[in-house]
DNA sequence: CCTGCTGTGTATATCTTACATATACAGTAT
DNA sequence: ATACTGTATATGTAAGATATACACAGCAGG
């Protein structure tokens, strides 16, 4: 559970900010497969929120196929080919980046603009 | 009320998405200084949403300095010098752009790439 | 002048639902 | 048996959205 870290002031849901940072995880290769994910018991006690969020996270992350699941055993990373990962993580940043560039085009944001604010503040 | 859309299953609060699309035409310049906001209840009703909801949103938009208030007649875009519309710009661009790209940069995306992308989708 | 109507924005009390919780349950090791 | 897994149920909380009633401005028409 290092590296994990989740705001309850957040707007953000809980249970997302854990799957968005688990998943990223597993899509950077820093989560190996069949390696064990920690308990639903042992997270929510580090991280102090509650066992039921946190199972609402890995519930997300085995839908979306990222872990499995061995009733009594526990949660373990899901075998993911790095072809599968990167249409994972493209999936990912595509879901968020139509919506993220329809409100800078809103604003009237031109396209060599947006993408100097990035080479300035990435 | 033309060109202002909200929907009611979006994960985003409708009074929410009110202020983004109003605030942005009047970063536009889509809406001129001192003409007329439709009223609540106008709006409220063309949207098919409450009076209450409307409100939220104009409150935040006074609260913002877009709009100004007088009671018994209505509410009037606020006078806006081109300077201060460029700041309101960027503040708003830079209050998203910091949490758009801490997750692009979590899913190990690096800058160049995530440019190819907005090249590709804007 | 008033008086009443219709427009404005405002305040209160209520409903709904997503999020988070505690606690009790069921299965699998060892 | 015991101690660990994940699961299900019933409950609390807070943000969002609502309906309805309130208060004030303007503008008739008497």
């Amino acid at each position: 559970m290092k590296n994990i870290q989740v705001s309850t002031t957040s707007k953000k849901p809980i249970y997302q900010q854990l799957f968005e940072q688990i998943s990223s995880n597993i899509i950077r290769g820093d989560l190996k497969t069949d390696s064990l994910l920690p308990s639903i018991r042992t997270a929510a006690k580090e991280l102090r929120i509650s066992v039921i969020t946190v199972k609402k996270a890995w519930e997300e992350l085995e839908q979306k196929g990222f872990i499995y699941t061995i009733p009594g055993k526990g949660c373990f990373i899901a075998k993911l080919t790095e072809h599968e990962k990167e249409k994972k993580k493209e999936e990912q940043i595509l879901s968020r980046l139509k919506t993220h560039l329809s409100y800078y085009k809103s604003l009237g944001l031109q396209k060599e603009d947006l993408i100097d604010y990035i080479k300035k503040y990435y």
